[in-house]
DNA sequence: GTTTTTAGTAAGGAACGCTTATGAAACAGG
DNA sequence: CCTGTTTCATAAGCGTTCCTTACTAAAAAC
């Protein structure tokens, strides 16, 4: 098994690295003049990759509090990026969808993130990404899943 | 190669886990009843790793600038975990020392840094550790180096 | 038909990390 | 020397991210 040290040496490796990833995406898109923020932009894709679904099914795909996307929304919405609509079969719920103004930003917010996370695996040898993100996954469950049993005993 | 796809799914699935990583750490630690934030928890640690060495250096070895380390060594000072000396070789640096009080904590996050990992990298077959330890520093580098890269354009 | 749960959101706050600017001290070149 | 540049620490202030708590309205469960 992995040694203290080296399970300390991967916590700070994983914090430092999506800190640059995030302010390298920041500048990239602001550079580009795209004017949203990652976390916007993260919004936005998840949007994208579930267009009509309600708010809730935003939040938990992108592993967020509901109350955290709303704020996202609000400002994607007041961009005209998107589009809050009634959902015919629950008046509780708001169906999201991509308006026509944002495929083209959305095109050049995934043109970025490509180029970032190119530069971010270059030196992968061959099945290293494929692997890479297998463990990642595997990792990402785990840590919800600790976050989520927390959560549990404190409502106890 | 990878197809956007998943690239895009990488870039998600690196900035969930370390939302999770943080938010457990945050509350094991807060559980624990130790009294320090994640990124003070951090600051510890790595004063720890290099005991006796300048502000600039923690700096640069966290990967966080001077001025952000500056006050969470603030924090840590007010708490009595660390001390700042000068340096008697440079008056305008000073030297970071651990306390003899902070050695009790630090056993106590390193527990729980040790057992947030574990959890994490639980499913992991062998050899596996190794492998995303060694492939998440090739991203961490390349990130830091685009992020470098980044902001040396934005001098000029 | 009352209770409980779910959906969205208003308000407010904590943590993180940045930029800009400043005062000292060290250092480099002429 | 001594003048200009760089380095070190830090004060002040800000933007982003994400959370918790509290509320309303609608749906679902009993």
């Amino acid at each position: 098994m992995a040694t203290s040290t080296e399970k300390e040496s991967l916590a700070f490796l994983l914090n430092s690295s999506v800190r640059f990833l995030n302010s390298a995406f920041e500048r990239r898109i602001s550079d580009a003049g795209l004017g949203l923020t990652p976390g916007e932009a993260r919004a936005l894709l998840t949007v994208a990759a579930i267009d009509g679904s309600k708010q809730a099914d935003i939040a938990t795909r992108i592993g967020l509090e509901p109350m955290t996307v709303c704020t996202y929304l609000d400002r994607l919405e007041s961009l005209e990026l998107v589009e809050r609509r009634p959902n015919p079969d629950d008046r509780r719920s708001k169906c999201i969808y991509l308006t026509q103004t944002s495929s083209a930003l959305l095109l050049a917010v995934r043109e970025e993130v490509d180029l970032l996370i190119d530069q971010a695996v270059s030196g992968f040898d061959g099945g290293d990404f494929e692997k890479f993100h297998a463990l990642l996954t595997i990792v990402q469950k785990n840590l919800q899943t600790a976050v989520s049993e927390k959560s549990r005993q404190n409502q106890r």
